[in-house]
DNA sequence: TAGATTGTTAATCGATTAACAATC
DNA sequence: TAGATTGTTAATCGATTAACAATC
């Protein structure tokens, strides 16, 4: 259970989702059909993935949703306590300062960065910004493991590489950039553009289907 | 070319960053061992996908930039005009209504939509904000192809059911929550959660890779 | 017991990589 | 021509699905 395949962690995560919910709900165990359904995916998938973070079912009832949290909380490394620190008070980093539902997985936003003057040293959703001239010996101060990038994408490689020079090991990427960054550091993009450009092929895709039922459908008449 | 592989089209967005990038530095071609290495893929790899796209290279040189460039936006539908509403005005709402870059895509948020009458009939980043009783009829007027969801959890499902049956073709969700859609609507979800949790889980994989590595140089003394 | 559901092996499918010929 | 790079087929690898036995 050390690492699973990243498919499997992707449907995972919304497992774990499913799962909360259904806690809430009060039910103590959800079926892989259930799950599956829910999940859009084949159930003998999601027995598999089952299987890989051994979490056993039991068979007419399902799967136990308290061990199946339980694993998967441990699984994921949520509410292991992390620092994070986020750069760039634009409208983007202001509202993930206001997200308060980061504290739920263990992460906390110590500090933000900012090269506005007129920013700095005023606070936001309870978190104080700074100027990043004093970013490098802060990060190492607050013991940051996490960076969340959300600057304009001229500095974000700049910014990005300052960072891990301050020790920290992971980098959440919001801007529109490929940053490279050496191997060990993880990197996660959150490109807004990239989300988008997906929808549009998709939507695209979609219409190209449809097309061609129409044609289908006019061409037998 | 009507369709690519998922994984196929999630390589060629990065790979209309790199050439986007590359024509504003003037370059006229990229190799495939460029592309290769930029995106952290093997090389023979995009040379499949260029091949997918119908990308032709000349040896010795690579890939000219201006025709690739204009066969993925051909591919996903960039610069096709497509209309957007938005759902909630809040943190991220304002974010995504001051964003600048959609526009490049081809997409205009044509309006936004909220709860908070003190919200209503005021504008942000050039978008106006309208009671959500007028969501419907006003999604039909302005003929919103994508709807985007960015309002807490409770209300995601309701508000998107709504949508869809105001004519939206494609929503893009950044609630937290699993929307269940019908088939033939595009859905892509943005959750930050998810992001976030993925970004923890590659964290803990590191950690313990590393451990594994200081434990195997131990044992070895 | 019958029926629903889990668990697991084997088969299929698709994606990645290796090898090497073709081309400028 | 030599060397670098593309293009493509075959081999490998991993993920998904089908089939069915095991279990409550």
């Amino acid at each position: 259970m050390r690492t699973v395949p990243p498919k499997s962690a992707q449907r995972l995560i919304r497992c774990y989702y499913l799962a909360q919910e259904a806690q809430a709900n009060g039910e103590l165990y959800l079926t892989s059909r259930h799950i599956a359904s829910l999940l859009g995916v084949d159930e003998t998938q999601v027995r598999k993935d089952m299987a890989t973070i051994h979490v056993e079912g039991v068979p007419k009832r399902g799967y136990p949703i308290d061990l199946l949290i339980e694993r998967l909380e441990h699984l994921f490394g949520i509410h292991k306590e992390r620092i994070a620190v986020l750069v760039g008070v634009g409208n983007l980093g202001k509202a993930l300062m206001n997200y308060p539902r980061f504290f739920r997985y263990g992460v906390r936003i110590a500090c933000a960065f900012e090269r506005d003057p007129q920013k700095c040293f005023t606070s936001i959703g309870g978190v104080t910004i700074y100027p990043v001239e004093v970013m490098k010996e802060m990060v190492a101060v607050v013991k940051a493991e996490i960076g969340i990038l959300a600057i304009p994408p001229h500095d974000a490689q700049e910014i990005a590489t300052l960072l891990l020079e301050a020790g920290v090991k992971g980098i959440w990427n919001f801007s529109p950039v490929l940053l490279r960054v050496p191997a060990g550091v993880v990197l996660r993009n959150e490109c807004l553009e990239t989300g988008l450009v997906t929808l549009l092929y998709d939507l695209q895709k979609e219409e190209v289907t449809c097309n061609f039922s129409v044609e289908a459908m006019s061409s037998l008449s």
